[in-house]
RNA sequence: GGCCCAGUGGCUCAGUUGGUUAGAGCGCCGCCCUGUCACGGCGGAGGUCGAGGGUUCGAGUCCCUUCUGGGUCGCCA
């Protein structure tokens, strides 16, 4: 039977004591993590989000009444224990921030029972995901979230806290907002009054906050969730949470330096990291060619080498066929793995495939310093010197080729690059690695569209010494974009906007927007901008991901309170549901669901 | 939408080439124990193997379908 607390205050957390309070009388309230009855004396793990207190129960303290309640303890119970601080008389115990004190009980009361909870209640869970998600709120108990959520709650006061102190305003902007079809899909909401239209939720607040720049909040920032109907991943969840910010009267830089300054507060006081600044920059250029990717993960070398001068004119067919379309030869080193089996060569061309490429050539150096090739009776001995000394190989190496257009090879290496390193063990876990990649393409031809389409947005400003090329060459306009990548990871990422409308409108034409089209669209922006707009730019990051990479979790959904699974429902609440008819004629809604979905409830 | 992995008592797992009553650890229940902290001792309950169909004398084990969860590609301006 649950009791009342009246008349009782908690008076500390758990872990709040210390040997410094043997003696006082407190008061500590929580949940059971272990009852030991060893007869005619009780011991209990008591457990809040500070951590795990001992309480020791004799009937000579709590009388028979309170040593009856301590008998009846299991598993959840919620108490509150009225008690004295004492130095162990026992050992102390190693593993607890407590171990050496415990609360001697002078009065107990049951303020909840609870049932056996459907998984143990520990760290290190080893629980199916599935289990842990549909009873969250229990999950929720375990040490290594609760350590999660708080860490999550310090970082988001001091960001808070650091931008406040830089001069950014807080402001908050629509969660109800008009959908923009370019880009990721958009949550819809059912207008009521407007039957027939809808609101789209806010992939980003981006419009927004450059109006606020307009308004002269030259300073803004915002922690917002942010909404994508699109498929989930271990690092993507239909809504999300942007540190999103925006500055008037900057470029690249001072958007850059304050980022810093940022960053390394919070590795500070997050996890008393220090960083070294300047965080390293690299151009997308760079990144691609040693990389292979525009999120290198630079904890590791294996760096790609271009040898299309190299096997230009060798006999291999695949090379020079590459070569004549374009396209490049590139190759990694897998130093030491020059004797992997055929087996796993084979599922290494097999992943290379899942990237877009027709094959992937490899050369093994023998300990002898041999080869064995996959292509080495298409070259001659001096062609295969000359690559191995490219690629700087040694006897014991593995040399792996892609030859295809750059974008395939970089896509492939890139890739092979961090999968081979994950097989090789060589990737130093306890590294941070920041990088700054800047200058990305403004534009990306898309072959579905048949048109260029903008790789960050259509309001990114293109590099001064670009913008000539608009016209001519869209697809060498470099733009002053940037991202911030941490350990491989794109952790957030910004840019210049434009605020001449000539070269936005310029960028609208570029995009194959008409400029009816534009206005209908971004109109408000445009119209904005007539009427005085300050040079202005921004950055967003993905404060999940940022808080997963500190706590150095393998999924966001380690950091997120009530993530929601793959097919982005929620296992716990059911959603998203069936609506009843009535909520559907308000709207003036009818559905047009496809077979399969003609099921009961 | 494609590909891959997993689904056996409450939890985590083991189940040999398909073959008698499906095992273990933890947890749970009962009794005992005044210094335990992965407490200990004794006793006990609990599963028909995600679901459906098929092959077979016989299926947790083979085949097909399906559901659930995870990873990934596409997608994510």
């Amino acid at each position: 039977m649950a009791e009342a607390m009246k008349g009782l205050k908690r008076t500390h957390r758990c872990a709040e004591l210390a040997v410094a309070n043997v003696g006082e009388t407190v008061t500590v309230m929580g949940w059971v993590q272990k009852q030991r009855n060893k007869g005619g004396i009780i011991f209990v793990d008591l457990r809040d989000r500070s951590g795990l207190l001992q309480i020791i129960f004799e009937e000579s303290d709590v009388l028979a009444e309170g040593f009856a309640k301590a008998e009846k303890l299991r598993s959840e119970f919620v108490i509150a224990v009225v008690g004295t601080v004492e130095k162990r008389a026992g050992g102390i115990n190693e593993n607890l921030k407590t171990g050496e004190i415990e609360i001697r009980a002078k009065e107990i009361r049951i303020l909840s029972e609870a049932e056996t909870p459907p998984f143990p209640i520990e760290e290190d869970s080893k629980t199916k995901e599935e289990l842990r998600l549909k009873y969250r709120y229990l999950d929720l108990r375990r040490p290594d979230l609760q350590r999660n959520l708080m860490l999550r709650s310090k970082i988001t006061t001091t960001i808070r806290a650091f931008l406040a102190e830089e001069g950014f305003l807080e402001i908050e902007t629509p969660i109800l907002g008009k959908s923009t079809p370019e880009g990721a899909r958009d949550y819809l909401v059912p207008s009521r009054v407007h039957p027939g239209t809808f609101y789209g939720l806010p992939q980003s607040p981006q419009l927004f906050k450059q109006l606020l720049m307009c308004s002269g909040y030259d300073r803004y920032f915002q922690i917002a969730k942010c909404f994508r109907d699109e498929d989930l991943r271990a690092d993507r969840q239909p809504e999300f949470t942007q540190v999103d910010m925006e500055l008037s009267f900057v470029d690249v830089d001072d958007v850059i330096e304050v980022n810093e300054r940022l960053l390394k507060k919070v590795c500070k006081d997050a996890i008393g990291l220090d960083i070294t600044l300047p965080i390293p920059r690299m151009t997308w250029q760079e990144a691609m060619d040693r990389f292979g990717s525009d999120k290198p993960d630079t904890r590791f070398d294996m760096e790609l080498v271009d040898v299309s001068e190299t096997v230009a004119g060798c006999g291999f067919g695949v090379f020079t066929g590459a070569l004549e379309n374009g396209g490049s030869v590139r190759g990694i080193n897998a130093k030491g793995q020059g004797e992997m089996p055929r087996k796993k060569i084979d599922a290494l061309v097999e992943f290379a495939k899942g990237f877009g490429a027709k094959g992937l050539a490899y050369l093994s150096i023998l300990p002898d310093g041999s080869y064995k090739s996959s292509f080495a009776k298409f070259m001659t001995e001096e062609q295969l010197d000359a690559l191995v000394k490219k690629m700087e190989g040694e006897p014991g190496d593995l040399l792996l080729f892609a030859a295809d257009k750059n974008v395939v090879v970089w896509d492939v290496l890139g890739n092979l690059r961090l999968e081979v390193a994950k097989q090789m063990g060589i990737i130093d876990e306890s590294k941070f690695n920041f990088l700054w990649v800047t200058e990305f393409p403004l534009l990306e031809w898309n072959e579905e569209a048949n048109r260029f389409v903008a790789k960050h947005h259509p309001f990114t400003m293109p590099m001064d010494e670009d913008l000539q090329y608009l016209d001519s060459d869209p697809g060498r306009v470099r733009a002053k974009a940037y991202d911030i990548i941490l350990n491989g990871t794109e952790l957030g990422g910004g840019s210049v906007r434009i605020f001449q409308s000539d070269v936005q409108e310029k960028m609208f034409e570029v995009l194959g927007f008409e400029k009816e089209d534009a206005y209908e669209r971004f109109g408000f922006l445009l119209n904005a901008f007539k009427y005085g707009v300050p040079p202005h730019a921004g950055l967003a990051y993905g404060l999940d991901r940022l808080v997963m990479l500190l706590v150095k979790a393998d999924s966001i959904r380690e950091v997120i309170a009530f993530p929601k699974v793959k097919d982005a429902s929620c296992i716990m609440t059911d959603a998203p549901n069936v609506v009843d008819q009535v909520q559907l004629d308000e709207l003036e809604l009818a559905l047009n669901l496809k077979e399969k979905e003609e099921t009961e409830e």
